[in-house]
DNA sequence: TAAAAGCACTTTGTTTTCCAAAGTTATTCT
DNA sequence: AGAATAACTTTGGAAAACAAAGTGCTTTTA
């Protein structure tokens, strides 16, 4: 038998990333405001965690402009793509044993 | 929409506790032993998170006896399959956006 | 127009978690 | 008897998580 825990993602132990990332699969964009509330969390903590996942490029910052204010979106990256769903594989595998 | 990280629970969180979880799923019992070397941890390590998933009564453990020398092994509870299902549950449907 | 509030952060500091290494007790192998 | 193995516990340090407060800019409200 294998290391069956070898192969997950240790950027998505967290569940804060997790929801990110998964939040993420299905919304192209989400702002700064809209994840904090959904997923129910401070400024800070929010924002450290997304930047974990901006420094793994596993997402990418917009910063536009509506009118003059900004509007700051995140959206996932394809490298995040392919590491969240190589993190899925991982944990069926492990969960189906092998 | 509603909070998709909330019905994850923290105790599988962790990796390796996730991995022993899913080790037990399969198997009915394992040892000590087994579990250090199939999950290449520490005896500290493992054993802090042995004891995590005990506390929570996720697994319980039985200490037998071969000859004299004891023979300590793990199975999950009927409350540990519940926590551990619910919580795959949770994280299918937070990837699958509700 | 001055004050209050919102956005998107950064900084600071505390608490929690993780983990390796060493120590412990009991048994077994040589 | 001495070395090794099993299954831990204890110790201590490093890393991660988190809340709260502070910052700079803009917009809304009084």
């Amino acid at each position: 038998m294998k290391n069956p825990i070898e192969a997950l993602n240790k950027i998505f132990d967290s569940r804060i990333r997790l929801g990110v990332m998964s939040v993420l699969i299905v919304n192209e964009h989400i702002s700064f405001n809209e994840l904090k509330q959904l997923l129910e969390l401070t400024d800070g903590n929010l924002a450290s965690h997304l930047s974990t996942l901006e420094l793994a490029e596993y997402i990418r910052v917009q910063k536009a402009f509506i009118g003059k204010k900004t509007n700051t979106t995140y959206s996932i990256t394809d490298l995040g793509k392919q590491a969240f769903k190589a993190h899925l594989d991982a944990l069926e595998k492990m969960i189906k044993g092998l």
